[in-house]
DNA sequence: ACATTTAGTGCATGCGCATTCAATATTCAT
DNA sequence: ATGAATATTGAATGCGCATGCACTAAATGT
């Protein structure tokens, strides 16, 4: 039987203050005696009560202010993804620690990142992260004309007024080319994400102008979707044909990963003996030992901190102009990808 | 420059009628002729309006009704970890498929878990969902007094008045140590989680209660937090020594991984030619070719549809009695557990 | 045709809090 | 000590919406 919770009021009357003076007491540097906010906060704190933060948000809407409630929008795709799960926990400790709620939304396509938004929007967020998705300029024009900051995650926010962190996909495919280069390979293939998809497109440029200033071009082009079946399927396809490729770019590492197992246990592949391989991420198991994936790390940690406090700063200061950041990757090397000197399979 | 959003009362001006006529419009079953509505549902569309789900919380707050907001509270640790991110991800689409949003919330230690839920319950939300987590009795008092149902997954709810989800720990215990004895081992470790962690201690209590039943016992004990690396430091402990253990339980499949990896690419061992290895939950990559790892499957679809669909109900209905639900787990048998009649190491 | 129900509408109110304003209490400077 | 500046306090108000109530228009029954 659920009983009318503890208001200010109530509150009020058992401390002999006004609902003025509750309301001060738990407001940090509102003007009230330090005798008074204890005795009140004890009293409180007796009857277990806490301040309605739906409440405290209504009464926060003010003249042309757009009303705070505390809550960060994020809409995100594919949370079961390792790389998106580590994002996740990163940004909800990220966000926590500045003081803000994070109200999660799951969208399976890039189509409802619109419609999601909108639903976030009407609980009030006070700023909004979008992970690898981008939306539609007229959502951008909405968010900026209701004051609600949007930071890109994972996309470029170019031509958006949102903000933006990302990493550099275009030198991280030419990293993998380097390398793969360097390592004397001829028939490279390519597994990316499905047409269209931003983020692969501009690693496979950046793969693709690196081999071309080789005088080289992508031996064969297979399409995933960013999941461990889909890398596994692009190698039995990959490896079904007479002309094998001798290594493999794939645009994640989870499809990487799916290449690695398809590869070595069910078509009896070594690696790199019979073919080198470079994921790009650099997820927490590329780095398992029986893995030892070759791989373009992000900068995760740093790159989402940067998120956070961009978006921040943006909430609490609504007049800062968007910011669009890209970090660098990181190569690292590891044992999917053969030695210089190696003779050639 | 933020402008005020737009309220029903400027849709109401606009559509010539009363705000509580643009109210209405927006809330199915409400008294209102058609041709109204659809005027103002027209007229709100051009202009961009939508309720503020804040101030339609605010409203609703009635006698002594617990106000309802349409968030739903979610506490998880570990989101990194890959079991916790499927668990998020069904949970997310289930509670949006149902028309209720996600505040998630991320804790570090057990301990946070009271914290959380009252900074959560500030937020008004409807109800709240606590993975792997158990709240004191003070705090699931104080959720009953506010009417708010609490789910707790991965936990029983034994004696605290809120519902739980679980699987039989104890049962997967007692599977892991079947087929562990029918392959013939003798020298069988076991790799838990932390001291008191209540999921650890059940999959152990069942695993030994069935190896008594065959007289024997565990034959080491490694502790581990659930990580890859403690699994994979567990294994590196259990293999330094002379007398080493010819199978490994792991309380997860996370950590059975570790060992998986470390065992065969650290330690230089044969899986399941030198010891064999049973995990926990079934995640995805337990599947992966290369791991094929023989676990306890967790029916992790079905438990989150009847947590969700329990949760909703509980909210819908505040009167509804708590229900304590337990799964039975599946041993799934793939490849790392010996064959029987295979010669013992 | 008239009484009675029903559907549709607007007005007024309150949800719980923060905040402005005016009133009072306290402190400070001289 | 005394006026001025400052610190505290309470009363009153509004945030945007849902809803009880009163009232009118339309529909139904006899």
């Amino acid at each position: 039987m659920p009983r009318k919770s503890i208001t200010s009021y109530d509150v009020a009357k058992a401390a002999g203050v006004s609902q003025s003076a509750v309301s001060r007491a738990f407001s940090p540097g509102a003007s009230i005696s330090k005798p008074t906010r204890e005795h009140i906060l004890k009293v409180a704190g007796e009857m277990g009560y806490q301040p309605n933060a739906i409440a405290r948000s209504m009464s926060t809407a003010r003249k042309d202010i757009h009303q705070k409630s505390g809550m960060v929008g994020v809409i995100v795709t594919r949370l079961e993804d390792p790389f998106f799960a580590q994002t996740i926990a990163e940004f909800s400790r990220g966000i926590q620690a500045q003081g803000w709620q994070m109200l999660l939304f799951t969208v399976d396509t890039e189509a409802e990142v619109d419609t999601a938004l909108n639903t976030l929007m009407q609980y009030k967020i006070d700023g909004a992260i979008v992970l690898s998705a981008i939306l539609s300029d007229q959502m951008a024009r909405a968010c900026n004309t209701q004051g609600i900051p949007v930071m890109l995650y994972n996309r470029s926010a170019e031509g958006l007024n949102a903000s933006s962190v990302e990493i550099d996909n275009h030198e991280g495919g030419r990293m993998a080319a380097d390398i793969l280069l360097e390592a004397g390979h001829t028939r490279i293939a390519f597994v990316g994400g499905e047409e269209g998809d931003a983020t692969s497109t501009r690693r496979q440029t950046g793969f693709e102008e690196r081999l071309a200033e080789a005088g080289r071009q992508i031996f064969r082009h297979e399409t995933g979707d960013y999941t461990f079946d889909s890398g596994r399927e692009a190698a039995l396809r990959l490896f079904a044909r007479k002309d094998r490729p001798d290594a493999v770019f794939c645009a994640s590492d989870v499809m990487a990963l799916g290449v690695l197992h398809a590869a070595r246990n069910e078509l009896g592949l070594r690696i790199p003996e019979d073919f080198s391989l470079v994921g790009f991420d650099d997820i927490p198991s590329a780095g398992w030992a029986g893995h030892a994936l070759t791989t373009i790390r992000q900068p995760v940690r740093r790159m989402i901190k940067d998120a956070v406090d961009n978006l921040v700063e943006s909430m609490e200061s609504p007049a800062l102009p968007p910011r669009i950041r890209r970090f660098e990757g990181r190569l690292i090397i590891r044992n999917t990808v053969r030695q210089v000197g190696s003779s050639s399979p």
